[in-house]
Parts: C-alpha cells; structure tokens; sequence
DNA sequence: GATACGACCTACAGTAACTGTAGGTTCAAG
DNA sequence: CTTGAACCTACAGTTACTGTAGGTCGTATC
C-alpha cells in the first residue's frame, strides 16, 4: 500500500532511533507490525500515532511502565480516566521533587565554584566542600534520580 | 585497632549501602581495605572521609567518572585547581540545563492535568495532549536523562 | 540482468550506578 | 556452645536504551 512506511521512515517521522523502535516492538509497547516479502517491517498511520504518543510521554518523563498503562487505558475510550489522572499528578510530583532537588544542588554547585580562587588544589575551597557535607547550607539535595 | 570500622558501620557513617561500598570498591573507587583473620572488611579515618567525599559528589549530580577525575586530582595537592573549577562548572551546566528541561515539563503536565474535566477517556484532553505534541506549547523539553 | 550500496534484519553485548538474591562464613553476645 | 545478625562472594536484574557483528533486502543505475 500506498501510506506504509519502513522502520527508519517511521523513525524520522517521530524522532526516534531505528533501535529503540524495534526495542519498543520486544518489549510489548508496539505491535508487531505487518511484513514485507523479504521480512522487513512496514508501517501504518495508527502506528506512527502510538509511537508519537509514547515519544512524547518520554520527553514528559513518563516511564515506560506508566507509558504502557496510559496506552492500555487510553485503548478504552469508555473507561473513566481517573486513572490517567493520577499517573499524570504522580509525574507532575515527581518532576517536582526533581526540579528541587537540582535547585538545592545548583545553590551548592554555585556557591563552591564562586569559592574557588584558581590556585593550587592544596587549598581548593571545591576540593574542601566536597570532601567536607557539613560545609554545605544545602542539605536537602538527594541522589540524582537513576 | 581501636579506631577501625566494620563495612557496615562505615555505610551507616556515611548514609551508604554496604553493597554499595563494596561496588565502589570493586570499581577502583575505594581503595582495597585490610581484612580480619576471618576475611572481613576494616575501615580506617581516611576511608571514611573518601567515601564522604564521593557520596556528597554523588547528591550533587557527578558522576563516578568525574569523581574518580576529582579524587585523583585531590591525591595531588600541589596540582593548579583549574580542572576541578571546570568540572564543577560544566557539572553546574548540566544541572541547569535539566532544571530547564523539567520545568517545561511542568509547565505542560499541569497544562494538560488542568485540563482534565474527569470524565470519559473518549474525550480525555490528557490522553490526547499526549497523542499530540502539536498541541504542546513548551516544545522545549527534552528526552529525560538516562 | 548484474551490480552497488544504503537500509534493513537478528542476536547479543554494553551503558550507569547501583540493587537484590543465593548460598555460605564470621563475629559477638548470652 | 549456640544463636543470629552481619559479613563474604558471585552473579542476575534494573531502566531505557545504544552499539556491534554479520548477514539480507530493495532499488537505482549501468
């Protein structure tokens, strides 16, 4: 047919690597799509959608497994969407907590960087807080998220 | 000695995983510890403020490869301290730039939750805010970091 | 119809920074 | 001497991809 793409078609269309479709095909999160001859993927307009859809729940920061419940939910337009609602807040709080704690670390990033009077490392004032949390104003910065 | 510490007790000192400790080990992080008659770990002063040193790193967003860059230089006190400055100044950019990217994700997540009237999935605006990336005002966000 | 070459295919290893598990040993208290 | 927590090693699993090797397909050109 006429409005079939290949996989790196599909890919330039949503900004997504080659790789990681085929990634999103073995972990469930795509279908499995229609054959050429020669066994190369072809695609459809539904499933250029879905994949723009989860593309852009990843620039939000959804992960896949929440991904994976949005589409699943989303395959059910009688369904309430109180669901949605929820993992939508759950992400706005979690993207906030991040943007916090980046804030507190930026505050000690800056303050030690101002310190540092470009000499030796002997009496590097960066050197010094690092080693050193107790010289720290900021101590409610976490571990970076993983 | 008086002074030695147990992995366990060093991980409490230092708000650590003993699993943790014994990954930055294995890494080439922490330097291998003398060990008991019966094969176990004992920590001296200078291990705990090594670890001290990568944890606080750590919280504030480097990472293992750029602490292992910072505890060499800090083994080395007559060294010019330009190239910590430098890895703290791109540390505090990348920070910044996440802090960016997070706020426009913010911005559209409480845009679209906002949105959300409650009612059926058919017509969620969450749901198809995210099918649509046209319909997103902060096209600045990124994909989250790994 | 032959050939070239980019795009495709599978399968698997590697990335960061841990975390968790299984199965066994050591240490200190009672 | 026994108990049980804390220790040991080795290895698998996590997230969300990315990269590599080695081979095949599709299509444009000669």
């Amino acid at each position: 047919m006429s409005g079939d793409l290949t996989i790196g078609e599909l890919g330039q269309k949503t900004g997504c690597k080659v790789q990681t479709i085929r990634y999103y095909e073995q972990i469930g999160l795509m279908p499995e799509p229609l054959r050429t001859s020669g066994n190369q993927r072809r695609y459809n307009p539904g499933h250029a959608e879905r994949l723009a859809f989860i593309r852009h729940s990843r620039e939000l920061g959804f992960s896949l497994d929440a991904i994976r419940e949005l589409l699943e939910i989303s395959d059910d337009p009688g369904r309430s969407c109180d669901t949605v609602d929820r993992i939508a807040r759950d992400q706005l709080e979690e993207v906030d907590r991040r943007i916090r704690s980046l804030k507190a670390m930026k505050g000690e990033l800056e303050r030690m960087i101002l310190q540092c009077r470009g000499d030796k490392v002997a009496d590097c004032r960066i050197i010094e807080v690092l080693s050193d949390h107790s010289q720290c104003l900021a101590k409610d910065h976490d571990p970076p998220p993983r």
